[in-house]
DNA sequence: AAATACTAGACAAACAATTGACAATAGACA
DNA sequence: TGTCTATTGTCAATTGTTTGTCTAGTATTT
């Protein structure tokens, strides 16, 4: 097989884990047993990060490390595989009310230093302590909606704002990549209408619902009602979410979701969010779309239409 | 086999290594051993220049020099070919003249079919069969250029030119990612100024300049010259890219650009791309500033800037 | 003459390993 | 409830390694 030797660094960028906690386990569990270069580093194999990254998801999910540390590596796997199809979160730890905030605090401190390095790390961090819904909902998404705001007030310059914006974009691009391999999960549509600019909100619902284990797929911001509604048809989606931002008080919005739900097949769900849904509320009811004032709420709405 | 032999100094520009470390990998670990001149002159192999972007690639994926220089050149394909995530067979190098365009064909079939996975596969497997400024000039560029022409002709909808956008965006931002700064690298500020909001030409240069080891700041579309400014004033940048792709007349442009040069430290390399840029053509004359008609073009002139 | 390339040796910053200590948490038990 | 204990992650200090960069001096190419 592959015969990376990956240094304790190149494995700490990818588990996410950090070096201490890799060489404790190893000191005092023999979680993993790397081999050593003839001055002492350690040196992983694709096999033990993999094993690593395994340790990580169940510790995360709440077991001992103490315990499953122990394990083989198959059980592990098999392990994986049950947590994430049953899609029940077990005993997830309650992360530290500020704990969250301390990862915001940090992800904005690598924004003001335009550090593409950093600002990952600090997500994927998140990303492990907090859970990837908790990343999300505490993280990624406090972090978007304030990137606007302190851009009005001039804490940070619109170079920053649009820099983190890209980066945070890209995270969860990634983040979201949820191997749609199965092929049989229920299919998300997921975009803003036209004249919405602001995708964020948009990619933060799709990286959810990828979580979640549907298959989405994303088009990106200011699309007209009848492109959406050609794609859903084409991917016989189970659902369409949009994102609404900014404006809020666009005139033409009114034809554009009328129009979307009229070319929707029946029973599709249409599922709306953001900043400015209150200004649209007629509208939503108008049209008989569920309003999703946040991320958890949509989430619930999600698993509504499932079924 | 091409029988071609390059100067130290063709190497440092294909590879983004200075003649410094190359030197150095020769002598601590025997990396390559290039033959010599009569006058002691190193001369480089295609074969000795592929090995290099190996090590390049794989250190700056985490993995020590001192472990991976010792390795043979295949296993380092291998690796390569390993993580970037592909299990496609090892293609070798002098691909055909037409590979590129099947692939740029299976990537268009992927778009007219939504499909994230096989989109992202075939970039991917492009990427490895290609090499990475391979990929980005004969399948990336040519991509981002064919959507807008195909969107116009109808050939593909809107919302499958967005989708291709957003994949497209996503991979070249990862796999610039992955050639992740150690710190050092000369770096890049990389944007489309106020008005120009079609980022993909910008994110290739972006992915291109990364590749070659420069440390990008990528701030995305549309940004006024002041904030541009503001971010290499922070960063020290070494240049500036911009990306001119639509609108072809707009009357601020000239407005911008000018501003921009004023407020850009003197010896900062102003480079500018995209469709556009002929239309522009006499300002950029005007700011002294480096037209780069297509990729090649730009990263030779990347290259001057370096120093 | 100026730019480029070569060697050798020195250097500093980043990176790793080890140890021992410490703090937070959860569960057990009185 | 409070106290004890085992578990777990974090931290600081120290030592040693790895790696890219730099300088100086010489030679070659343009």
């Amino acid at each position: 097989m592959s015969q990376s030797h990956y240094a304790i660094n190149a494995v700490v960028r990818r588990t996410g884990l950090t070096a201490h906690v890799i060489r404790i386990w190893e000191k005092r569990y023999q979680a993993v047993q790397p081999e050593r270069t003839a001055t002492n580093r350690r040196l992983y194999s694709d096999e033990q990060v993999e094993r690593l990254e395994l340790l990580r998801d169940a510790t995360k999910a709440g077991q001992s490390i103490g315990v499953v540390a122990k394990l083989p590596t198959d059980t592990l796997r098999r392990m994986a595989l049950a947590a994430s199809g049953a899609g029940a979160p077990a005993r997830q730890k309650e992360a530290l009310p500020d704990e969250a905030s301390a990862f915001f605090e940090a992800a904005l401190e690598a924004v003001r230093a335009l550090d593409t390095r950093v600002l990952e790390q600090v997500l994927r961090r998140a990303d492990v302590t907090l859970g990837t819904q908790g990343m999300l909902q505490r993280v990624a998404a406090p972090l978007a909606q304030a990137l606007g705001s302190l851009w009005r007030d001039g804490t940070i310059t619109a170079a920053q704002e649009h820099f983190a914006t890209v980066v945070l974009r890209t995270y969860l691009a990634t983040a979201a990549q949820i191997f749609a391999a199965s092929g049989n999960e229920p299919v998300l549509v997921v975009a803003t209408p036209s004249g919405q600019l602001h995708e964020l909100g948009a990619m933060l619902v799709a990286a959810s619902a990828a979580n979640l284990g549907w298959r989405v797929i994303y088009l990106g911001a200011s699309l007209p009602a009848a492109e959406i509604a050609g794609a859903v048809l084409q991917s016989r989606a189970k659902a369409v979410a949009l994102s609404l931002v900014y404006p809020e008080n666009d005139s033409r919005m009114e034809g554009e979701l009328v129009r979307l739900r009229e070319l929707l097949p029946a029973g599709t769900g249409l599922i709306i969010g953001g900043r400015a849904i209150a200004a649209y509320r007629p509208i939503l009811d108008k049209i008989g779309a569920v309003p999703a004032q946040d991320l958890p709420r949509l989430l619930s709405v999600l698993d509504d239409f499932r079924k």
